[in-house]
DNA sequence: ACCCAGGTGGCCC
DNA sequence: GGGCCACATGGG
């Protein structure tokens, strides 16, 4: 590998600063994020989010015991969102059964097994199981999502396309850091949403401007994920 | 009127 | 393992 992983994170955390990832007042909140933004603005699911609050549903024991029509009315602006009441209630009702409704114990569990417990409900995937572990538990995995992809195949980086290749590449090539993890998905986001559209506007990208990709990586702007 | 967003699962080969 | 498809709202 011609080019350290830290060395791009450092660059997109001097140009953008901290991102403050996963936006959210409680670990059962991110939890919800986390299944509520698949496929979806983060803004749509703010608007989801709130109305799950007025309607003091992001609890998990609250959430377990309301009705599925409820939870659809209120999760209907982050679109999907017949699939995602249904995994929310789900995953509510889980955590009220295996772990008495406390997160805590769910994360005393170790990374591993708790992974694939996560794989196995109903509209948890990899990423959205990273997720989870990774903001909300506190565990060293790294989230790999479509622009992180998108980015990295641009850079003529991408090792594989399998899903755990990607993380495997970036837990084995960054500093077991879990503060490290969180910043770079981040930031990755952060420059797929500005840099890394139809329309990539290379001359103020920081990793172009830092020499870190090449122009004629970014003129390849056919979508890729 | 298109296109896409911090994906997932099912079905086909 | 890859290639489609449905799932759905809201903003550019």
């Amino acid at each position: 590998m011609s080019t350290s992983l830290i060395i791009i994170y450092k660059s997109l955390y001097k140009s953008f600063g901290p991102q403050h990832w996963w936006p959210a007042r409680t670990k059962f909140e991110i939890i919800v994020g986390a299944i509520l933004t698949q496929q979806t603005t983060w803004r749509n699911v703010e608007k989801a989010i709130r109305n799950l609050r007025k309607n003091r549903l992001l609890t998990i024991e609250n959430l377990a015991n309301a009705p599925l029509r409820k939870i659809e009315e209120l999760v209907r602006p982050a679109g999907y969102y017949r699939e995602k009441a249904k995994c929310l209630k789900n995953i509510a009702t889980y955590l009220l059964k295996h772990y008495q409704g406390k997160l805590k114990e769910l994360f005393k569990k170790d990374t591993k097994s708790l992974r694939e417990e996560l794989l196995n409900l109903r509209g948890i995937g990899k990423e959205t199981a990273d997720s989870i572990l990774l903001y909300a538990g506190g565990k060293r995995i790294f989230v790999i999502d479509a622009y992180t992809k998108r980015i990295f195949l641009r850079l003529g980086l991408l090792p594989a396309s399998d899903y755990d290749k990607i993380r495997m590449f970036f837990e084995d090539n960054l500093p077991r850091d879990v503060k490290i993890y969180e910043e770079f998905h981040a930031l990755l986001v952060k420059l797929g949403k500005e840099f890394c559209k139809r329309k990539p506007l290379c001359s103020s990208c920081p990793l172009f401007k830092d020499e870190l990709c090449r122009y004629s990586h970014c003129e390849r702007s056919e979508a890729i994920s």
